[in-house]
DNA sequence: AGGCTATTTATACACTTGCACAACAAGGCC
DNA sequence: GGCCTTGTTGTGCAAGTGTATAAATAGCCT
């Protein structure tokens, strides 16, 4: 069978072969080798070249994609911030589950694979450090936190008023505030140091912390599941 | 009077006046300097040049005090996260204070000005987000981590224990996991967002937090102060 | 004052980077 | 099959990088 690897098997000048492929799969590809370079090898270690290599073409073919490496970069986080949101928010479609059920399988996915990973979270910090800077990143990253935090705001108060209890709007923006901490602290630890916790252990932490939070009181013995 | 900024008012071969410091002087400033270029231009930023500039020497001087590129950022950070945690732990040195007010006291100056600066966040992201390929960088994380959460052990534990509370050591853990995931959190959204939040309402949503967290009963109406 | 030494400057160099552009060929269309 | 579009390659270039090293001078010692 061909061997793409092969280098150069004859002295003439010889030309790479290659496929083309279509423009939304090689922007796809060319992005993730992006997010790739960027968490192995930092932002500046991400050269263009590194990233052909990595997307399985050469480095002349991102200008035919990208305007420039700027842009290439700033797409490459838009990628990343949906994933992450699209991923973290996909945790609280259930169908028939309580407030509370949902809240606590919100909690449990944000603090386990695949949402707790280093690479993730490489790419998280790398390109968070340039927020100060660089106002689309700041702007990307608001977005995704925004949503995020009205997403737990939506659940908190659904587990409240099933508890019968009535928060003001201000008593709920709090209590979405220290929740998003909360997750986001843990997220850290774990993917930090996730060898440091035993498998679950971070979920279980998060949803004592975030109930007690929310002045729930604690289940007895599981009454159903 | 002398000006030192004149660039080159002759045309012959004038050469740039300079000042000899004293060497820890020197090393101080270039690290200074360093964390200067990170924070506003990340490390591919902090090249020497800016560097050097940066700190008012020429580019070659750094190599006088430094191996190189690589043992100036390392020493940088290690600068950093040394000034991180000698800050978030002096807020814990009150002389005559009950154990809860010494909590609520280090949660406070956690989620405030100067521990609450963008410029900190973006340096601790840039260099976290190579933690993963820097082996030095991980340890050095590790390290300072360890200690702070320690530290919220320790004071964990005196506030149980003027409480007449005896928790076991899986419970103590845990409960240092969660309140240093809390202020991690906190801070995180106060170093990126800190206009969102009015003076001082982070602080408060931290203690609510941390003391929910550990079951204390919420004080009624500040009794003595 | 005059020399000595170590700090500091300035220049050189090999290498990498992002970008521009010309040559080429893959694959659809007639 | 033969052509034509355009995705893809390869090369070149100017700017910038870290490092090496020679030249200069600031400030102390006597």
């Amino acid at each position: 069978m061909p061997d793409a690897a092969d280098p150069a098997p004859m002295n003439a000048p010889s030309r790479r072969k290659f496929r083309r492929e279509g423009e939304e799969r090689r922007r796809q590809d060319l992005i993730e080798a992006t997010l790739d370079c960027v968490a192995e090898y930092g932002l500046q270690g991400a050269t263009l070249r590194t990233i052909a290599l990595r997307a399985g073409v050469t480095a002349g073919l991102i200008r035919h994609y990208f305007p420039g490496k700027e842009e290439l970069l700033q797409e490459a986080y838009s990628a990343l911030v949906g994933r992450m949101t699209e991923q973290a928010k996909a945790a609280l479609v259930m169908g028939d589950a309580s407030p509370r059920q949902r809240l606590a399988a919100f909690v449990t996915a944000n603090l386990n694979a695949p949402i707790i990973d280093a690479r993730v979270f490489s790419l998280w910090a790398t390109f968070l450090g340039r927020a100060n800077a660089d106002l689309t990143l700041a702007h990307a990253h608001r977005e995704g936190y925004l949503g995020f935090r009205n997403e737990v705001e939506a659940v908190v108060a659904e587990v409240l008023a099933a508890e019968q209890r009535r928060p003001d709007a201000s008593q709920l923006r709090h209590h979405a505030i220290a929740i998003n901490a909360i997750i986001d602290g843990l997220w850290i630890e774990g993917c930090l140091a996730g060898e440091m916790f035993s498998p679950g252990e971070l979920a279980a932490i998060g949803i004592k912390a975030v109930e007690a939070e929310l002045g729930l009181a604690p289940l007895e013995h599981d009454p159903e599941k």
